[in-house]
RNA sequence: GGACGAUUAGCUCAGUUGGUUAGAGCGCUACAUUCACAUUGUAGAGGUCAUAGGUUCAAAUCCUAUAUCGUCCACCA
């Protein structure tokens, strides 16, 4: 066969998709016996619409694990599946689509989601595709979907009966943009420049008192000002009772051993409610409750003249009051970190409202435990599990006021209140469409219920991911092969979110882990170190390089740092990779011009001392990177790999090759054919993880293989014991050794490649280098060749091999 | 303020339990085109391993500080 120069990977790479589609290459068999592993992939929001090099970073790093286990002999379980739910998707929805869901009808709000998310799956699809990666798209997955929804409700069931669940009206994290409650996870800091306002408080005796605080729009929801029970200055004030500005109304100075001395003036405003601070005092010194604040976030009829105005501006209008009145001392700027709700970036409230928590306060310990019984790759990553572990004050508030999400199974009873749970079997139910099974109330005996109008949050669904996997409690013997999963894949700013609440929902429903591991990758930056993202700019399409380059470039790209650790795309590595490739493809076209006339037979052996000495490199190479893999690190191996195959199999043995492809011993070309051929097979295997298309390819074209026969699916090749040779390898160092000496004496004493050596000694105490002799005296032309002989010339010493060697 | 990671050649990154002269790719310089490959080959230049101390016969590697970058958490009056 004839093979062209230039390997065209856009063809290659295009016609490789269609064939293991078409072949199903990647699907999981459900009724094999070989032993399953299954991967449990984050599901990318359709809310992000593109694929950056970043995700594609991470996703090829996992993946080149995969396609090793699979050629390893696993029964490969590798689902895909997106997260369409919830809070990401509507706030999606409204801004493209310009909608308000307070006045668009449900339905037709629902109905614009799903749209939406259909359309996009389309695109996330093919881009992952086009990546190579092996995911079984028979068992793809959405968490708006039925069975998602199924899982979900009965996961709340479950809780529910253990125990675990409960709702209770209480101040919880509120965001006014989004209109809904919030957990603990959904927030993120936010640096600002703010103003801290000094403002006059008077006593009843009209001394005045001064407080300073950053938010002075709360002064109408101020229930109580609160001192260090230490500080002198106002130690005596204790229990007195002070008159806020412009509303003056009463409230007492009472004391907290948090209130620090040095802050602000040391007195400090308690509202209902500012922050979580305000929150703990409210509930421990049981103070008044004055809520100004409703849930679009403007100010109701307890704020007075300020009624009807949003938060900011009632800042300003109470501060311009203030200020008229005289009673602002002083403004100071400050650096304050504000939490911030992470999907739209608007400052957190805190409200009160019915929400429905899970108990995970009480069972720090136990997630704690799991998360040390897990095994993590890399290992570092199990701190940021363990510190936020740590770090939990709240329980999960699950309950969103939201409408595009997993419905909750529950009525209740219009009279007593009673809570009213879906029966199993009419999974999954949306209360507000249909009524319990039951007629009337088991404890009162009322016949009229109030369906539950909020939905889960989206961590609710998506920390299912296992259990929707193994279609938990659906499909028994499905559950019994893949659960606990084998891996978990994701990057690590998710670790307090999806693989936290991953181990909580478990740990309640299964008593176990959901996987036995988790791998977890850094970021792709961009080129000068910062997070891509579309509205800065610095967004870099996975899709534009791969069309640009390859998708094997792009994969070569994301083996460059090992894992966990960020990295910076940069494009002279995908380059790199796409040479890699078109060097592959011509070491078979070498192989393929000098195997024309080879037979294949059982009588053909390998009797070559240079043949014995790249199989035994190739050997170790196979042992080293096996070892590798199985520690999840794509990386090293593929440093091994790239050393083995530019340093030594091109640059050296191909090279010496070509003097007996060359010759007439019959035997001595044999020997070479037979170890061109088994080696560029082995090497593609090894290769095939990293870059499937390409060796994929060279595999069909070097072994005649029928379409359907994937490289993918061969077995991962196993080290042969009788290649093995320590003594060789050294040897054969030492033989690249003395030919980098020669080319590099060559090209400085005759400033050229051609020239012929005329005399070379070796003064060695190696044993077998003369059995490379021949092939040195050829290549490099020499005339004659000594054996521990001194002669006239230049002497070169290579140390570490304890030979010197004469050029002449 | 606490935690984790990073800091190694012009750039992107490796560097196993401390062990000769610290590596690769890209880029750069010189030479080479009848050769499987110019998406090439050969040779070369290029590093005080962030800084300062310490442990050791021996430190990029271990310890203690410090600086810078990234991330998470806490603070939020």
């Amino acid at each position: 066969m004839q093979l062209e120069k230039l390997y065209k990977p856009k063809l290659v790479e295009e016609k490789w998709r269609k064939i293991w589609e078409k072949y199903q290459i990647y699907k999981y068999s459900e009724n094999s016996n070989k032993p399953v592993y299954s991967i449990d992939t984050p599901p990318p929001y359709v809310s992000a619409t593109y694929l950056h090099a970043g995700h594609a970073m991470s996703y090829i790093q996992a993946e080149i694990i995969v396609r090793y286990k699979r050629m390893q002999g696993y029964n490969i379980f590798y689902p895909m599946g997106f997260d369409d739910n919830g809070l990401p998707t509507e706030r999606h929805v409204e801004k493209k689509y310009k909608v308000d869901k307070t006045k668009i009808k449900r339905e037709d709000f629902i109905k614009l989601c799903l749209k939406e998310t259909d359309e996009v799956k389309k695109i996330y699809e093919k881009m992952l595709k086009s990546l190579g990666i092996s995911v079984d798209w028979s068992l793809l997955y959405s968490t708006i979907g039925k069975l998602a929804q199924k899982i979900a409700q009965k996961s709340f069931i479950d809780l529910y009966n253990k125990g675990l669940i409960y709702q209770i009206e209480a101040p919880n994290f509120w965001c006014v943009d989004c209109q809904t409650a919030l957990s603990q996870a959904d927030l993120e800091d936010k640096e600002r420049i703010g103003k801290m306002y000094y403002i006059k408080f008077s006593k009843i005796d009209n001394q005045s008192l001064i407080v300073a605080t950053t938010r002075p729009e709360l002064i109408p929801a101020c229930v109580a000002l609160y001192v260090n029970p230490d500080d002198k200055r106002y130690k005596k004030f204790i229990g007195n009772r002070v008159k806020t500005p412009i509303f003056n109304q009463e409230v007492e100075i009472k004391t907290s051993p948090d209130v620090e001395k040095e802050k602000g003036t040391g007195l400090m405003m308690v509202c209902t409610w500012g922050d979580a601070e305000d929150v703990k005092k409210w509930r421990k010194d049981k103070l008044d409750t004055k809520v100004i604040i409703d849930k679009n976030g403007i100010f109701n009829n307890l704020a007075g003249k300020y009624k009807g105005l949003k938060i900011n501006q009632a800042r300003k209008a109470i501060v311009k009051d203030l200020h008229n009145l005289g009673l602002i001392e002083k403004v100071e700027e400050v650096r304050q970190a504000v939490n911030v709700h992470e999907r739209c970036g608007v400052p957190i409230e805190f409200l009160s409202s019915p929400q429905w928590f899970i108990k995970i306060l009480d069972y720090k310990k136990e997630f704690l435990k799991r998360g040390r019984k897990l095994k993590w790759f890399p290992k570092f990553m199990k701190v940021r599990y363990e510190e936020w572990v740590n770090g939990l004050s709240w329980d999960w508030c699950i309950s969103r006021d939201r409408y595009f999400g997993t419905p909750f199974p529950v009525w209740r009873c219009s009279k007593c209140g009673k809570v009213i749970l879906a029966d199993e079997k009419e999974l999954p139910v949306d209360p507000r469409e249909k009524s319990p099974k039951i007629s009337q109330c088991p404890v009162c005996g009322n016949k009229e219920f109030i369906p539950e109008t909020q939905v889960m949050d989206t961590w609710m669904t998506s920390s299912l991911t296992p259990l929707i996997n193994a279609k938990w409690k659906e499909k028994k013997s499905l559950f019994k092969k893949i659960y606990p999963m084998s891996l978990r894949v994701q990057a690590f700013e998710i670790i307090r979110t999806w693989l936290f609440y991953t181990i909580v929902k478990s740990h309640f429903h299964t008593q176990s882990l959901p996987w036995d591991a988790v791998m977890i990758s850094g970021w792709g930056l961009d080129k000068n170190g910062k997070k891509m993202s579309k509205s800065k700019g610095n967004f870099i399409a996975a899709d534009k390089i791969v069309d640009k380059y390859s998708a094997d470039g792009l994969r070569w790209w994301a083996t460059n740092s090992s894992l966990g650790q960020s990295l910076r795309f940069s494009e002279e590595d995908v380059k790199a990779g796409v040479k890699l490739t078109n060097k592959l493809w011509n070491v078979t076209r070498f192989v393929l011009i000098n195997i024309k006339n080879y037979k294949q037979s059982k009588a053909v052996k390998i009797t070559e001392y240079t043949d014995k000495w790249i199989m035994a490199e190739l050997q170790e190479t196979v042992k080293k990177i096996t070892n590798d893999f199985e520690h999840y690190d794509y990386n090293k191996a593929r440093i091994s790999l790239e050393k083995f195959f530019w340093l030594k199999y091109c640059d050296n043995y191909l090279e010496l090759c070509k003097v007996r492809l060359n010759s007439d011993n019959k035997q001595a070309k044999l020997s070479a054919q037979f170890t061109l051929i088994k080696s560029l097979n082995i090497l593609l295997k090894l290769f095939a993880p990293i870059i499937p298309y390409v060796t994929e390819e060279i595999y069909h074209i070097l072994n005649n293989e029928k379409e359907n026969h994937s490289i993918h699916l061969t077995s991962w090749p196993k080290v042969e014991r009788q290649y093995l040779n320590k003594e060789i390898i050294k040897e054969g160092e030492l033989l690249i050794k003395i030919m980098h000496q020669i080319r590099s004496y060559r090209l400085k004493k005759f400033n050229s490649h051609k020239q012929p050596i005329k005399q070379l000694a070796i003064l060695t105490k190696t044993n077998h280098l003369e059995n490379f002799i021949d092939e040195i005296q050829k290549i490099f032309k020499i005339d004659k060749i000594f054996f521990n002989k001194k002669i006239k010339g230049e002497l070169f010493n290579l140390e570490n091999y304890n030979t010197k060697i004469i050029l002449d």
